[in-house]
RNA sequence: GCGGAUGUGGUGAAGUGGUUAACACACCGGAUUGUGGUUCCGGCAUUCGUGGGUUCGAUCCCCAUCAUCCGCCCCA
């Protein structure tokens, strides 16, 4: 019998983990500076609180949840975003009560999606995101768009692309939506399958498709651009033209429709145009969803966000051949040769590690030649050699693994030795 | 959910219906009583994803299953 993580997760290994807190690092400083407050919620939530807040037509709800029955017989579903856990938050707390709106948010944990897995899509994967509840300053558009730009910027990241589009109000949407599906309805049968699914769950999409691209309805098509009402295209300009004024550069979608029924107005995906990185290259997706906090039985609070996958960035910055510069140094490797010298490693290596000098011992019981190789191995700064003599003596070998330089060095003045050395 | 490919030691990989499953790297030990990254020598898969079937006999043939990868749908 053996046992594997479940079809869709993984483990998350050292040697990889290092550079998920260096992400989580960044996130978490940026986060700061931004002023975008950490909320943590349940990983489980009623179902029906994703059927109203993520929408009873998207494909999330329809085939993709985790949704059991507890044993009080309560639908649970282990969430597949953060936004609609974040304002039930929002508004079971009665954050719209607080002084300083908009309530700025920020998560980061596991979200889960039943999924045939590919590269960069899991069951379980991590999203870090945030959520601007209770304005709708098309400056604050721009800045959560600005921070998420920030992360990948931080990170390394250089091949990315920020692509938004504005899907108007709810009265623009639903006009539009009509005149699409009396545009395309009468000829439907001339579209692929796909499309014509498409029809009735999300007829902007029959726009993007790729298959029945040439049809001439395509072309005579009517674009959500020409149905936008006055106050729905300034709307629009105005968060453009802040994006200008943070020097960021966007390109403007017409097709760009995202899978959550509660975006209108600004929505935007930041794209990685790497090479190598398969067909998702989607790494954050977000938007504003104004009716949503009423939605979920909170008064009228326009908010905007975002989420990204963690797991995405770093194939991101894998396919662009980027290393985050991660720290994982070993100071000091301690060579003991018997019980007696064991024991003065064990006591040593305490003090050193109260100082913050990581610190390594072997466990083994292997020669000395094994141990200095294991030494090497990790990239140890220094070894030292507590043999007979250095116990007789009261002192020990220290060796700089760098310069091969070593000398002896007084029991007693080791840590200060080794700080000095460190800080060099 | 649908379509395609793949699955041999820690890793990268040869291989064949018949009994010792190449090779390389890594690792362990020795040459060198207490000193690493070089060299030389030796060791390291009762086993070929898992379960079942065909066969005198299967890692190699068949079926199922699981997993991974690629694509579609959709997304993060």
């Amino acid at each position: 019998m053996s046992f594997k993580v479940p079809r869709g997760t993984q483990d998350i290994l050292p040697g990889q983990t290092e550079k998920w807190q260096k992400v989580e690092e960044i996130i978490r400083h940026l986060c700061h500076v931004y002023r975008y407050q950490e909320i943590r919620t349940p990983i489980f939530e009623s179902t029906e609180l994703f059927q109203r807040g993520v929408g009873d037509t998207t494909d999330i709800v329809q085939k993709e949840m985790y949704t059991f029955e507890d044993r009080g017989g309560r639908s649970i579903t282990l969430r597949p975003e953060g936004t609609a856990s974040v304002v039930r938050s929002y508004v079971e707390h009665k954050m719209f009560g607080q002084p300083d709106q908009p309530v700025k948010l920020s998560y980061m944990g596991p979200m889960f999606r039943y999924e045939r897995q590919q590269a960069g899509r899991y069951r379980q994967f991590v999203q870090f995101g945030v959520e601007a509840i209770g304005s709708k300053d098309p400056a604050i558009d721009a800045e959560v768009i600005a921070l998420a730009m920030n992360v990948y910027a931080t990170a390394g990241l250089k091949d990315i692309k920020l692509v938004i589009n504005s899907l108007g109000d709810h009265e623009v949407r639903t006009k539009h939506r009509e005149a699409l599906v009396k545009h395309f309805e009468p000829h439907i049968h001339e579209f692929c399958s796909d499309c014509q699914s498409r029809l009735k769950k999300n007829p902007l999409r029959i726009l993007d498709c790729k298959v029945d691209r040439e049809h001439p309805l395509m072309a005579t098509a009517p674009a959500l651009t020409d149905y936008l009402n006055e106050e729905s295209a300034s709307y629009f300009d105005q968060v453009k033209n802040y994006l200008d004024i943070l020097g960021i550069s966007y390109e403007v979608d017409p097709n760009l429709v995202r899978g959550l029924d509660y975006y209108n107005h600004t929505t935007f995906e930041i794209m990685s145009t790497a090479e190598g990185l398969g067909a998702i290259t989607t790494l954050c997706g977000g938007g504003r969803y104004n009716g949503l906090v009423e939605e979920i039985g909170g008064p009228e609070s326009p908010g905007i966000g975002f989420a990204m996958s963690i797991e995405r960035l770093l194939l991101a910055l894998e396919a662009e051949g980027k290393e985050l510069n991660t720290e994982n140094q070993l100071d000091v490797f301690i060579v003991t040769m018997d019980a007696d010298s064991k024991r003065k490693a064990v006591e040593l290596a305490s003090s050193f590690r109260a100082k913050g000098i990581s610190t390594e011992i072997d466990y083994s019981n292997r020669k000395m030649k094994a141990q200095m190789k294991s030494a090497d191995r990790q990239h140890a700064t220094w070894v030292i050699v507590l043999g007979e003599t250095e116990l007789a003596e009261q002192q020990a070998t220290v060796k700089n693994m760098v310069t091969g330089h070593q000398e002896m060095i007084p029991f007693h003045d080791l840590v200060n030795y080794l700080t000095k050395q460190k800080e060099q």
